[in-house]
DNA sequence: TTCCAGGGTAAGC
DNA sequence: GCTTACCATGGA
């Protein structure tokens, strides 16, 4: 360590050296790590040189693309909890993706979107991140998104270890510090409308009036109707934090790019209203129907036809 | 300028 | 049950 252990009392190290990171080895095969990042499902990952960094669960990680699987590198902690087991976790790297994938129904424009895309992987995010990103998602686009969520962090999040090339990093703010701030605080962080929904839902969980830890073991219709109590959560924002943050592998988000995509290559473009269309792919795409659904967003945000 | 964005809500048909 | 105006903000 370079500086930091000065004098009896050990500081927490902030901005750290090269030579202070741990790098590890993911196996896994044909992980698409850049698609899986940048496929609207998290926005909390920068894109720097080629690899990528992000903060989950409180630590920096550095990720980058390998031939048997993906490099690792984490700021070198003295504590028991080394080891990757939990960005695994966080990954999926230990699911077998080839089997989910075999399962979907054949359709054509599901099949074309596999074909370009496979080895995007859905991810296990943290609940309360994830439910709090899609309250603050509504009626933007993912960069913009993750310009509020950057900002919210960087105000409010506590700030974690990491390189000091690399920039100040910082963790994702926690439901206390969120419910103890003023909405005018949070409209500084650009979030505009969402502001109250974002401070509501905090409140909401710091009171104990929604347990998130009890959602993640109900049904998916339960959970979602339990979400979205909250005020500025609807049906999409449900089942984006149920899929992305819960583990709800049916949960099937229809956002305005997925509606567009079902009306056109299932509906021959007829003008199918939405509530129809939930209903639509909850029978339709099975078992694992948000990932049939993850697929199907991230090829057609790709297709400049639409 | 105008339009739209990984929407939700409430009012009105 | 479905459609519409409105809610902030920034980028094309």
């Amino acid at each position: 360590m370079s500086v930091g252990a000065v004098g009896k009392t050990w500081e927490p190290l902030i901005g750290v050296e090269e030579d202070d990171l741990e790098r590890w080895d993911l196996e896994v095969a044909g992980y698409q790590l850049d698609a899986t990042l940048s496929s609207g499902q998290t926005f909390r990952w920068k894109r720097v040189g080629g690899r990528w960094e992000g903060v989950i669960y409180g630590r920096w990680v550095r990720l980058s693309q390998g031939h048997g699987g993906l490099e690792v590198w984490t700021v070198r902690s003295g504590d028991k909890t080394s080891g990757v087991d939990w960005l695994g976790r966080y990954l999926r790297v230990d699911e077998d993706l080839d089997a989910i994938l075999a399962e979907f129904p054949n359709d054509p424009i599901l099949e074309e979107a596999v074909g370009r895309w496979r080895g995007l992987r859905l991810l296990r995010q943290d609940p309360w991140e994830c439910l709090a990103s899609f309250i603050l998602s509504s009626t933007k686009r993912i960069p913009q998104i993750e310009q509020v969520v950057g900002l919210l962090c960087e105000r409010y999040g506590e700030r974690v270890p990491a390189p000091v090339s690399s920039g100040p990093w910082y963790a994702f703010p926690t439901v206390e510090r969120i419910a103890g701030l003023s909405e005018e605080q949070l409209r500084t962080c650009k979030m505009g409308f969402r502001a109250p929904n974002l401070l509501a839902c905090a409140r909401r969980i710091e009171s104990g009036e929604l347990d998130l830890g009890r959602v993640v073991r109900m049904d998916l219709e339960e959970a979602r109707i339990e979400l979205m109590k909250v005020s500025g959560v609807g049906p999409k924002i449900a089942d984006c934090a149920l899929l992305f943050g819960f583990g709800f592998e049916r949960a099937f988000p229809v956002d305005v790019w997925v509606a567009r995509v079902l009306r056109r290559y299932y509906f021959r473009g007829r003008a199918v209203p939405l509530p129809r269309l939930r209903a639509f792919v909850q029978r339709h795409f099975g078992e694992h129907a948000g990932y049939a659904q993850q697929y199907l967003f991230h090829h057609i945000r790709h297709l400049d036809s639409l």
